[in-house]
DNA sequence: ACCTGAACACCGTTCAAGT
DNA sequence: ACCTGAACACCGTTCAAGT
């Protein structure tokens, strides 16, 4: 039994996950008004009592929410894709396809996200921040891939905005763009000076 | 008893008036936040079923605060300056005296909406709107004081930043400003090329 | 460590009934 | 025209008590 002093922390904060992961689901769903605990509580099968075992409160889930998001959306993933592959061109694609083509069982927040930041200035800088890692991102990989600084500022920039286009689309019922649509966008974006 | 009907609008939105009236304290003294239905009517002595009367819900009454405000601290100002005299130099002094002297009895939201604005990406909206029109207003006057157009414009930020400035302080507990300071400040921005 | 149950506080909204 | 009273719905938060 004293063994199991290793691997005790998960089971701990098990509970913890699956209030975020609830969260996640209705926030995705029905955006950030639906993220009550009352009815998360009913969701998951509990008393609302417990949440205050896991949460000091009801802010404290949206800034968990948020963290997680952060932390799937951007950071792992920008470690994922630099793990895929040395070719800037083959991790742009995984980038494209990790970021674009949505993960089953884990609802895209990103659309409700925004929104969220149009009424609370505090998430919307987070956002911003977070926009600026991305597309820092995204101009680095170009950068590797053969384009010149200067112009591939401009085309993460537009790279980047044809993601959010994509989610919003797709939040908004779209259907999601062919694998075709990017490739052939990512050549595009590829292409040195001669 | 027909001679009345002229007077009749007055004491049927005299109702209306009395909630925006009480809305307006609280919103000074509490924020936003304090603005709610219930005490609202507890301090009016009715009962809060009696709001739906006059208001559709709480939002129409926080819609009706800013209306409100916009009217009193901008459009009826304006009015009233340009009224109170000729000369561009007595309107500016006029226009300070009216917008930074507390007026007894009318509770000072300025600073309050603000900062519900920044909370709020309608609100903010509004009052960048309100801003350029309240500058735009101190620009001309000052170009009617014989100031040229280019200078007008930055004094005229300038003395609006104060005007904010000094909203904020006497929000935040501060001694109001004295008439010689803003005498003095009126006499340096009217100041002519030569 | 994690959850239940019950209670409390606090509001928004509706509506039939009064005057 | 304006307001009362009562009810309903819906939540956040706390906490002693359980396992």
């Amino acid at each position: 039994m004293e063994a199991k002093k290793k691997t005790r922390k998960a089971p701990a904060s098990l509970g913890r996950e699956a209030w975020i992961a609830a969260a996640c689901e209705v926030l995705a769903r029905e955006g950030l008004d639906g993220v009550r605990v009352e009815p998360l509580a009913a969701k998951l099968g509990v008393t609302k009592g417990s949440f205050y075992w896991h949460f000091r409160d009801r802010a404290a889930l949206l800034d968990a929410l948020l963290e997680d998001w952060e932390m799937r959306a951007t950071s792992s993933v920008i470690v994922l894709v630099d793990a895929s592959s040395d070719s800037p061109a083959a991790r742009l694609t995984e980038l494209l396809r990790r970021t674009t083509s949505p993960v089953p069982g884990v609802p895209d927040v990103e659309h409700a996200i925004r929104a969220w930041g149009t009424r609370d200035p505090d998430v919307m800088r987070r956002l911003a921040a977070i926009d600026r890692r991305r597309e820092r991102y995204v101009e680095d990989l170009l950068v590797g891939g053969g384009v010149d600084r200067s112009k591939a500022k401009h085309r993460a920039r537009a790279l980047y905005l044809v993601v959010i286009g994509e989610h919003t689309r797709v939040a908004h019922g779209g259907r999601p763009t062919s694998a075709a649509t990017w490739a052939e966008l990512l050549g595009q974006m590829l292409k040195t000076g001669r």
